[in-house]
RNA sequence: GCGCCCGUAGCUCAGUGGAUUAGAGCGCCUGACUACGGAUCAGGAGGCCGCAGGUUCGAAUCCUGCCGGGCGCGCCA
């Protein structure tokens, strides 16, 4: 499905099984399949355009020399005159490499396929419509977002579009922590700044959230709900409270997350689950099971036979359920609702609940695979050289509000996906908010502008854009142009390993690199020039560019401007 | 102490089994069209890939040990 290195690939395979076969070397192998032939781009030309070091592999299996392997194969492999659409030539090479040299079709096939394909070029079937509940953020609602949750909502709504466009069926999710005494801090913190606002003498104590998001909530409640709350008992005070400032925090958390481009699927209320019961469910359930037993007034779980240093606790010795039970309870729930598989993106303060985790699920019976965790290591906000501090004590601290404000939300996703997953992040605010070549995002972004600027300035003289895809391809023959079709067309190829490996950051990598290859051709040759029928190619040529990185910013959740 | 992650150019990072020259961006130095957007481009300097062993035809990449940094190791969430 538009991936013209596929066909290639299968060429190139289909060419090596026939040359195993035929010099007899195939049925020494056993169930030895295309699959089993790996195919690299090749890094220097001089290699050819595909390579495979299959024949180094397969030395030891039948026990000749991996020239020798190579030799017997190309000997064997019937090039041109019809037999192939792309191979034109093959040598063998050091150790003994296969090298394929391929001709200009190929890479006007990907021409066409990307004007063809449009916005669905990159997309595959790869992931076999496999059912994935990725859940991610799932920050206590209890404080403004902060900006390692900014981090999270870049890394989880990118995976999730890059996953999809692979193939999975993905749903996102996300955790409402609003059961647990957390809630009711929250809602005393309200309450008592609501006290101080109408004057009374109150002391706000240690253990209160001390921002001045609490203030703010507090004053709201007195605005909207002034007459009301006169008229309260301190117990209905209390509850009104804890549900005024909870539904305040969730919406500012939408809000935020809104603004980031970023949507969930679903929003999971821990309260709703706990009220169900469900913990108790599971509970007793992994007690039939005999995964747990009693010791000092506590009920423990056996998570040691599935890999734990040690057994945890499930019910304290005071009655209340730990921390584990529920998130055990929670992630029994997402599987009982048919996903293959669960991904959850954690910060690196939560690693040591994997394995318990996990070994909930093995207790109840579900495979340990069922539940993926992702590690989104912290991030630092560096300005002027200086980091950023953030003392969440003092209430002070970076919002993803603020990040979005200072560095707007294209620059601050782009910046929070552009590195590896479990790297830590600095992130320089200064670059972030630069309008020059040293800030990656206006970088890719203006080459898409500057194409969209080229293609008004092609329609002004006369040009129809519609020709494009009929365009004559055989004009393109310099080396940055080649460069770049080869760019395109490991597009299909890059979207998918980032898919599998989990890493969008490939992507924000890719985007940056086929942007450079743009302007480097822009620089050096003329779009539009005498010569129409080069013009039209070269338009195609751009229009294919445009096409690959709106695509890839589509992804990436940044916007793909046509003028700046 | 144990576990996980990281250690690659002055800085921030790609590359995580393949080709006797390890890549990019920033920063630094030198240059570029009175023509499609100079938010661009071309060139240069800059590297015992943390250290030491091992596996392999081949290691920045896999294994072991050590050094340095981060995070975890609660009947907290």
């Amino acid at each position: 499905m538009y991936n013209v290195v596929d066909d290639v690939r299968h060429e190139i395979r289909s060419g090596i099984i026939a040359g195993l076969a035929r010099s007899g070397m195939l049925e020494m192998l056993e169930d030895f399949t295309e699959r089993d032939i790996p195919v690299e781009y090749t890094r220097e030309k001089a290699h050819g355009d595909f390579a495979t070091p299959i024949a180094l592999a397969l030395a030891g299996k039948v026990k000749r020399k991996p020239r020798d392997i190579a030799e017997a194969i190309v000997d064997h492999i019937e090039t041109g005159r019809g037999n192939t659409r792309y191979i034109q030539r093959v040598e063998v090479a050091g150790p003994g490499f296969i090298n394929f040299f391929l001709g200009r079709e190929w890479l006007e096939d990907v021409l066409r396929t990307v004007l063809e394909a449009g916005s669905k070029y990159g997309r595959s079937d790869m992931g076999n419509s496999k059912r994935i509940l990725l859940e991610f953020v799932s920050a206590n609602p209890t404080g403004p977002m902060n900006i390692v949750n900014a981090r999270a909502a870049a890394v989880g709504a990118g995976l999730a579009m890059i996953m999809k466009a692979s193939g999975y069926q993905v749903a996102t999710e996300y955790y409402v922590n609003d059961a647990g005494n957390q809630i009711n801090v929250l809602g005393t913190s309200c309450e008592l700044r609501y006290l101080e606002l109408k004057g009374e003498d109150v002391t706000f104590p240690e253990w209160g959230y001390q921002g001045s998001y609490i203030i703010d909530i507090a004053r709201q409640a007195m605005d909207k709900h002034g007459r009301e709350l006169e008229g309260m008992d301190s117990e209905e005070r209390a509850e009104f409270f804890r549900d005024f400032a909870l539904s305040r925090m969730l919406a500012d958390q939408k809000d935020s997350l809104s603004r980031f481009g970023v949507e969930f699927d679903v929003w999971f209320s821990e309260r709703k689950l706990v009220d169900a019961g469900a913990v108790g469910k599971v509970i007793e359930l992994l007690e039939q099971r005999d995964m747990t037993y009693e010791a000092d007034g506590a009920l423990w779980l056996r998570t040691t036979e599935f890999g734990d240093e040690k057994d945890r606790v499930l019910v304290k010795s005071d009655g209340d359920y730990t921390y584990l039970a529920g998130d055990i309870a929670y992630h029994k729930n997402k599987l009982e609702r048919g996903f293959d598989l669960l991904i959850n993106i954690w910060g690196p303060d939560h690693h040591g609940h994997v394995i318990p985790t996990r070994a909930g699920l093995e207790a109840l019976g579900y495979p340990g695979s069922s539940l993926e965790v992702l590690l989104l290591q912290f991030l630092s906000l560096m300005s002027g050289g200086e980091r950023v501090k953030m003392s969440k004590r003092a209430g002070e601290f970076v919002t993803m509000d603020d990040l979005i404000d200072e560095v707007g939300s294209d620059a601050a996703r782009y910046f929070l996906l552009m590195r590896n997953i479990e790297s830590h992040l600095e992130f320089d605010l200064n670059l972030a908010k630069e309008h020059s070549q040293a800030n990656p995002v206006y970088y890719i972004q203006y080459a898409h502008a500057r194409i969209s600027s080229i293609f008004r300035q092609a329609e002004d003289g006369g040009i129809n854009l519609h020709d494009m895809k009929g365009a004559d391809f055989s004009g393109l023959t310099e080396d940055t142009e080649l460069d770049i079709i080869r760019k395109l067309a490991s597009y299909p190829d890059e979207v998918a390993m980032s898919a599998i490996e989990r890493t969008p950051n490939r992507l924000a990598g890719y985007a940056l690199d086929l942007a450079g290859l743009f302007h480097s051709f822009y620089n050096s040759h003329r779009v539009i020039n005498e010569d129409p029928d080069l013009t039209m190619a070269r338009l195609a040529l751009s229009g294919a560019v445009r096409t690959v990185i709106a695509n890839v910013l589509g992804l990436l959740g940044i916007s793909a401007p046509h003028e700046m």
